[in-house]
Formats: structure tokens, C-alpha cells, sequence
DNA sequence: GCGTTTCTTCACGCCGCCCTCACAGCGGCC
DNA sequence: GGCCGCTGTGAGGGCGGCGTGAAGAAACGC
């Protein structure tokens, strides 16, 4: 796993075509949503965020051009057309609308993904919306995976992090072992607790108040671990 | 006038299509500048800041992809590849070098243009991040290649700089080890990351107070580098 | 050409990360 | 209470990634 995870909002009516980009970009450890109409893709743009737009022209309900438009209206997000179609006109068009990249079927998988890759790039101004998370006086943020208590910068290792991240997706909620097993050592190794329970306690040891009784870090015995945070305070409240 | 008056230099060895390009360019009411060689045009680049770099991949004195590395060390300039080579690697390693687009020929004008007014369109919003940086009593400028610190002028290498320059797009951001080697290095060398490493020591022995305690430039082992650097501060207060 | 600068390569040593293990604590259950 | 399964804990060690100094190769400048 590298660390960026960029999140790709595939737009593209057929099923099929669906998949192999989707194939495609996950094995450049991309995470993907898709959206098969014009309609679901502004949906899905505005309440996932996607770092990337890649879009494929000629989408049944309405055209692709309109979906580029309605979102430049609001949006920087970068966007990279994809379409069989040569004709000038449609390229263009494309990119006058607000398209940042054009790519025309049949496409090599590895210039798409450099495009992608410069599309991603060159849109750094807007970084920062990651995930951020407080712990009392300790703030994480798993995206740019940094970590700061009172006494200044909490050092995660990228086990822990992960951890961190796979009990962060469904916060509040339990995180059974076999799932933190699977998900961050393999399906080989989900029979072996061992290292969990020491990356846990290690964790708990940075981020706890009171690493022997664990606020935050909280054991579900039998089942695995439940992750609590804080609500983000606002600025005058005191923690 | 259409436009407000966009400058474009066009870096292309042969006569004709410089003419044409020029010509083509003229129509449409942008200024041109003109570069036969990777060394006039960095040249040229530096001297009259276009606002965006038309470049054709194969001049003589050297390769286009090291202009397009050695520009990209300190300027986020719009660079647009023109080239004949429809070969993939060649794109790839166009668009990992930092170029935001490659068309190839033989190209449509209209097509062109569109790229064109694309890349322009997009770097006016994210427009220039600083080049200037402050690491403790050291001052680096990307843009003049110039560092000073408290016993007077710092040499950097290119190379340094490259990184450096890298590393400073995405400031406070993790940059990925094979991100650095494809941008820097190119994408042939991905894998082989010691003289990223070497790079890196002599950066910090040159930019650290302690090199053996970085502070500014930080290993994420198992990822790759973080660049830190002090906010500059505003020009009454002291420090 | 030749000296200089710059970059690459290599071998080696270190440090941090992670795994493993043995044991302790802490329930529950009969 | 005694047994048992599960979890927490501190320490030890293997291993890979990273830093380092120096030497070789390549590019550069005159």
C-alpha cells in the first residue's frame, strides 16, 4: 500500500469497461468510485470528493459535456476525458468545457495512467481535506499521516498507522480481529493475534492519557477493537 | 483582442514547423518566443517567463526531457510536449518528467489550441507557489537557483535542486520514493533508489543545522521524504 | 585534452520496525 | 477456588531500509 490513495471517480455507462478501468487503477493502488449516469456522477462528486474525474463521453442520460460543466461551476477537481470518439469537435469541446486531459479509445493503459498521474500532480493547490482525528490534547491526521500531542510530533510507525486507519473507517463501530488481521497483514496470517496485540498496545501507549485504561482504544473481547475519538471542539472550548 | 495576450515559447529545432507553429500561434493572438535548443530554451524560459512552454521532444543538443526536468526543478509553468513519436514510453516519460500534456503529431490545430488554452486555463488558478524557502538561517530560491545561508553563498547541484524542487511542490506532504525517481530520475530507474539516497544525505548536509537529526528534510521510511521548512516571517517582526 | 564538477555505484554499519515469545492479569464458568 | 481462554506487557532478536564515506564513471568547461 503506498500511501497517497487517490480516489478516482469513474464515469461510464458500461459495465464492462467499468471494470477493466477499475481493475486497472486499483492495481496502481488507486480506491475507485463509479457512477454509471450523468446524473449519479455529479452525486457522487459532490459528496465524495474525488481527488480525479475520469470521464467517458456519451453517457445515456445527458451528455458528458454537461456533467464537466455543472461541475466547473463549483469544482477545480481535475477531470480527464475518455472517448472512442476522434472527431475534433468532441475534444474541443471537451476541453473547453473544463476538461483538464483527453484520451481517446483505444487508450494505452500506461499513458492513461501517467495522465492521471500529471492531472493529480498539478492539482496540489487544493490538498489538505484529509481525515483528522483528536484524542484529547493528540491530533492525527491519517492523510498526511502526521501526528501532534503537547510535547510536539507523535511518531506512528506505517503498521500503526494503518491500524489506526483500518479502525478509523468504521469509527465508533467494532472492528472485528479478523477483519484488522486481513486487512493489514493478509488473509494468511488472520488466525495469528500476535502482532495486533502488540501494534495495540504500542498505539495505545502514544495516544492514550492512560495507556492502561484505554479511552480510546477500547477492546471488545472476543470479538476486536472499537475506536472512539473526540468531537473536533470548537476553537473557544476548552478541551 | 480575445485574449490577454498569453506569451508562448516554442521550443522546436526545425525552421518550418517553428514557423508554423509561430504562425498558427500569431493567429490567435498569442505572443511567441522561440528556442532551437535545450540550452536556449531554459535560457529564454528564465529570462522571459512565457506562460507556457510549447516543446518538441528530440532537439539536438540533448533531450527534451532533462529541459523539462531542469524547468520543472523551479517553475510549475504550463508545458505542452509536441513530438512525433507516437512510441508510449516516450509520453510517459514526458508526463512523469512534469510536461501537463502531450499532443503528437501530425496534430490538428484546433486540438492544439484547446490544449493549449486547457493548460493556460488551469495554472492561472493554482499560480505560482513560492520558490523561496527558509530552512532555519539558510534562504533557497528555486527560481534563481541561488541559497545563502549565515557564511554566505550554499552551492546546490541540478540534481539537488530537482529534488529539492519536487519535494517543495508538495511541501509538508509525503513525496513517494518512486514518485521522486520517476520525476527526477525518469520512470526506467523507479526501482533503484541509491542515488535518491545519496542525493538526500548531501541535501541535508548542506540545508540541516544537524545532518544526522534532519529536521527539515524527513525520511518516512518505507514511503520516502517529507519536506518541512519555517514560515517566512512577515518583515517587521524579528526571527 | 585535462582538471573539475557532478553523478553513480558499492560495501558496510546502524537503526527502527516488526515479529516472537514467555509470562502476567483478568475475566468467566463449572 | 481452580481451570481456561483471551488479552496486555516487556524484552530479545532478525531483517530490511536507510545513511555514509569513498572511489569509480561520466559530464562539463576551457
Amino acid at each position: 500500500m503506498t500511501q497517497a490513495m487517490h480516489q478516482v471517480l469513474i464515469i461510464e455507462d458500461e459495465p464492462e469497461i467499468r471494470r477493466v478501468l477499475r481493475v486497472l487503477l486499483e492495481s496502481e493502488n488507486y480506491r475507485c468510485i463509479e457512477a454509471d449516469t450523468a446524473l449519479r456522477a455529479e452525486i457522487e462528486t459532490r459528496s465524495h470528493k474525488p481527488d480525479v474525474l475520469l470521464i467517458d463521453l456519451g453517457l445515456p442520460d445527458g451528455d458528458g459535456l454537461t456533467v464537466i460543466r455543472r461541475v466547473r461551476a463549483w469544482s477545480t477537481v481535475p477531470i480527464v476525458v475518455l472517448s472512442a470518439r476522434t472527431m475534433e469537435e468532441q475534444k474541443v469541446a471537451a476541453l473547453d468545457a473544463g476538461a483538464d486531459d483527453y484520451v481517446t479509445k483505444p487508450f494505452s493503459a500506461p499513458e492513461l495512467l501517467a495522465r492521471l498521474r500529471a492531472a493529480l500532480r498539478r492539482h496540489v493547490s487544493g490538498a489538505a481535506p484529509t481525515s483528522l482525528m483528536r484524542f484529547g490534547p493528540i491530533r492525527v491526521d491519517l492523510g498526511r499521516r502526521e501526528s501532534h500531542g503537547p510535547e510536539g510530533e507523535i511518531h506512528l510507525t506505517p503498521l500503526e498507522y494503518r491500524v489506526l486507519g483500518c479502525l478509523a473507517r468504521q469509527a465508533g463501530a467494532i472492528v472485528m480481529q479478523r477483519q484488522l488481521l486481513r486487512e493489514v497483514w493478509g488473509p494468511e496470517r488472520m488466525e495469528d493475534s500476535r502482532s495486533l496485540r502488540v501494534c495495540i498496545k504500542n498505539l495505545r501507549g502514544k495516544l492514550e492519557p492512560d495507556p492502561r485504561r484505554p479511552r480510546y482504544l477500547v477492546t471488545e473481547t472476543g470479538l476486536g477493537y472499537r475506536l472512539r475519538m473526540d468531537e473536533e471542539a470548537p476553537a473557544d472550548a476548552a478541551g
